[in-house]
DNA sequence: AACTATTTATAAGA
DNA sequence: TTCTTATAAATAGTT
């Protein structure tokens, strides 16, 4: 337990990068809290999960000037006066850009396009990283497999396996 | 030195509480900025001193936004009169965006996350998916090991099984 | 989800 | 504020 300290950088594998997020999300909020409580301070938290989950905290008053920034998926152009809103959109067409080249890049070499280059130690890790993909779409595929058998067979049979199979939440739902 | 756990109320020595506002908030930044590098998290974290000091942290654009709403209020409402070079670049924003929805959701959907939902025939799909990056993945893997020994062998085998070991590019793309 | 060896944060003191 | 250090708290890896 607790073998070495980690470095500071993206966590490649899915599973322990969920894991990580929830342990130190958690952490994180916590430390919040105190310092709320401890110092009287005002704070506001928000925190989007890598699926894009939503996690907020906020002390009293500025919990509504939040609330207000979060609902909004589409930024309210009008009530900003137009200078801002133009630079606003331009910083995150580059941060948009950069992600979209990131992503593409990863998804390269994930596909085994651009291996060239890479050691044998990152090849393996791509590999790793492919089985245990492989892994979660059997696993889904077995589900799948179970739930459309209950349609035609035995409910109160498959329904029990249903249940057992679920590990992440919303696998099934 | 740290005698006893301290009980999270608010402290009301003046000198202390400043001292330890000071302390445990580079904690929570520290934190903050470490779960969004390791867990690939957005995050934006605004904290007020009691002396209503202005501390903030936020990754990527969330910054702007935020920064926006806490220099608050005084809105302009300098509406309307949208040039037609920022409706371009809203129109080209969108797109991007949408873009990076979709390569963050395939590749999700290729690390065998957000497989709920999906029918027996798509997942089949991404599974042959898998098996071809991993068969890539192993040609390069192989090649490596061959180039290897090449290096005290006979070069024109080697030479002969990479090229022989090219095939079809741009199979997902 | 629980455990625990370690790392990390931090309360008190200087 | 910054440093030190003993202790409390968080957490990485494992079960």
């Amino acid at each position: 337990m607790v073998r070495k300290k980690i470095a500071i950088k993206r966590i490649e594998d899915v599973t322990a990068r969920h894991v990580c997020f929830s342990k130190r999300k958690s952490g994180l909020f916590k430390k919040a809290r105190e310092l709320s409580i401890l110092c009287d301070a005002e704070i506001a938290l928000i925190v989007f999960s890598p699926a894009s989950k939503l996690f907020e905290y906020a002390t009293s008053s500025m919990e509504k000037v939040i609330e207000r920034h979060i609902s909004r998926s589409e930024l309210n152009f009008d009530k900003l006066d137009k200078t801002w809103a133009e630079q606003q959109i331009r910083c995150n067409y580059a941060n948009l850009n950069n992600k979209l080249g990131e992503k593409t890049s990863e998804m390269r070499q994930l596909n085994g396009e651009e291996l060239q280059g890479l050691t044998l130690k990152q090849l393996q890790k791509i590999e790793d990283r492919l089985y245990s993909s492989l892994n979660r779409v059997n696993k889904a595929k077995m589900q799948l497999m179970v739930a459309h058998r209950s349609g035609e067979g035995n409910n109160q049979i498959s329904l029990g396996l249903l249940i057992g199979s679920k590990e992440d939440e919303g696998v099934v739902a």
